[in-house]
DNA sequence: ATAGTATTACTACAATTGTAGAGGAGCGTT
DNA sequence: AACGCTCCTCTACAATTGTAGTAATACTAT
């Protein structure tokens, strides 16, 4: 069921979490909004190609209703998270978990997203 | 002294841990082959243009011995872990520490590999 | 000095990414 | 029916990335 998801440039990721954020179906109008409202408006043109290139990867499914056109998420979000961690703790961290953590606390974790990490761990039993 | 340490391409950047890892000055040779240790060989001319582009980058620093010559680390490695390590957690799960870590855990961490976090982070103090 | 050898610099080129203009097509209004 | 507004498709273009050939340079052994 996991096929291998690519990783997406910046601006396409910033799209497709949008995406992930509205109920489906979302139109351009309130991709475009939602994008205004991160601060990260572009011309109109331009998320219509990043549409189309994420629609060519497979991470959306683009509905022609007449004129208007509604926006369908394919890839799953936690999927895409799961695979993008494990690769960048490896092409980073050389896979190594732990240094990961130790950077992650360097970066400047607060004591209260320590412990929450923490609290995580604990209840997870994988 | 932490200066924006902009995201290496993926070639640019296993150049890069190899040159983290051996004891400088490395020389070409030895990042080839220790590149080639971790499967990842190149064509020579290709090592060399990405070598040029890291110093490009201010990653590296290209001193001339004569004929051969040594490449040195300029960036810090944890610094860069630590900067790729926050912007990766904005950009894919909106800044949530605790999203990313169960991505984490999705992804297939072991057992043991949770246990090392855990004890990592109840060592830490900031 | 000569020729072979090793090493680096220069050039190249296709694919990807960030960004957007120009133009066609549908629809509401007059 | 013609006009304009909206929305989308096509095309474009510079910068970056992955990869490597060719040429120049310098060293080595004869």
């Amino acid at each position: 069921m996991s096929h291998e998801l690519r990783r997406l440039p910046d601006s396409e990721l910033e799209v497709m979490q949008v995406i992930w954020d509205l109920e489906p179906p979302a139109e351009r109008a309130d991709i475009e909004a939602a994008l205004a409202e991160r601060g990260r408006s572009m011309a109109q043109t331009t998320l219509l190609t990043l549409l189309s290139r994420l629609a060519d990867k497979g991470f959306i499914k683009i509905e022609k209703d007449g004129r208007r056109r509604v926006y369908l998420p394919l890839a799953d979000r936690g999927e895409y998270q799961a695979q993008q961690s494990r690769s960048f703790v490896d092409k980073v961290f050389g896979g190594s978990i732990s240094a990961f953590a130790s950077a992650l606390c360097d970066s400047g974790l607060t004591r209260e997203e320590i412990d929450e990490l923490r609290r995580l761990l604990e209840r997870d039993e994988l």
